[in-house]
DNA sequence: GAAGATTGATTCCTCAATCTTA
DNA sequence: TAAGATTGAGGAATCAATCTTC
């Protein structure tokens, strides 16, 4: 027999689900025209883009599956399968790793390095106009505030396993 | 000859930085947690719920295909392949149109209410402890104010065209 | 057995081509 | 010819199974 009564649903208020549908439809939209800018011009998929531009960021242009797979929350089969993509396509290399031989480096290639580099620019741009230019100052920094408080919440519940 | 110089990139500043990185990871871990959640709780997608539940919003639980398309900001083919899975699974069925034979309806099943009525508690749920439990007051309506900018700016561009 | 990573099967998404009716 | 919609092929993402080294 219940000893409590089931939890009845809160539902969203109306000024939560506005903000709710609007912050879908901006991810809808905006994943939209960006993943379309950056293919007209560049020739990468944003998967490829956020792969390298990671690497770039490291020291030596390497980095570890597992680090990069974390710093891009992706899945590590997900990370497994675009590398192996990227390799053919002579944008990465995989290097064994001296100390612990089960792992790998993953190695930003010459190629791969000036793609990054020529994509960066427009990419920024578009991001630029589609975003900041329409954003006020404190929009961006609520973006940044509630964005870090979001995140910080989850990767915190995640920790109670 | 250039009769003017590249444009110089305007890179962002750091605090545009900081709010980007931030948006992309929110992104990234919220879309992962409440996909999860949802599939563990109702062997549903957020594809298969977003269908769902704008169908449910519509009179006589049906819409016209293309307008669910524009509802969900898919593309057509995308919305078509879904439904077809869909259809197979018992949660919607395809209905000639009248009027206008070229098109068609598609319909909620029973079955169909009954799932996205199930799910749509839970997945409330899982959104309310993500993201409305952390936010503040100024915080939820700033995010629907920015969306909102960001959405309109990007569907005033598409416009020109 | 667990950690680091890959593979294969399946499902899902995108692009271009197609079909039918307006 | 265009509008509403589907199809098929290929590329990308997920899940479970696997392989190797710790």
């Amino acid at each position: 027999m219940r000893l409590v009564a089931p939890k009845k649903t809160r539902w969203l208020t109306a000024r939560e689900q506005k903000a709710w549908r609007g912050y879908i439809r901006m991810n809808a939209v905006l994943n939209a025209h960006l993943e379309r800018d950056l293919r007209r011009e560049t020739d990468l998929s944003m998967a490829d883009f956020g792969v390298l531009v990671e690497l770039s960021e490291h020291p030596s242009d390497r980095m570890r599956v597992l680090e990069l797979a974390k710093a891009l929350q992706w899945e590590k089969s997900r990370l497994s399968h675009q590398l192996t993509r990227m390799q053919t396509r002579g944008l990465v290399t995989r290097i064994e790793c001296e100390d612990d031989r089960r792992g790998a480096w993953m190695q930003l290639t010459k190629k791969g390095r000036a793609t990054v580099e020529a994509a960066a620019p427009l990419h920024v741009s578009a991001v630029r106009r589609a975003v900041f230019d329409v954003l006020s100052r404190d929009e961006v920094d609520s973006l940044a505030a509630l964005s870090g408080r979001v995140v910080g919440a989850l990767e915190a519940d995640a920790a109670d396993d």
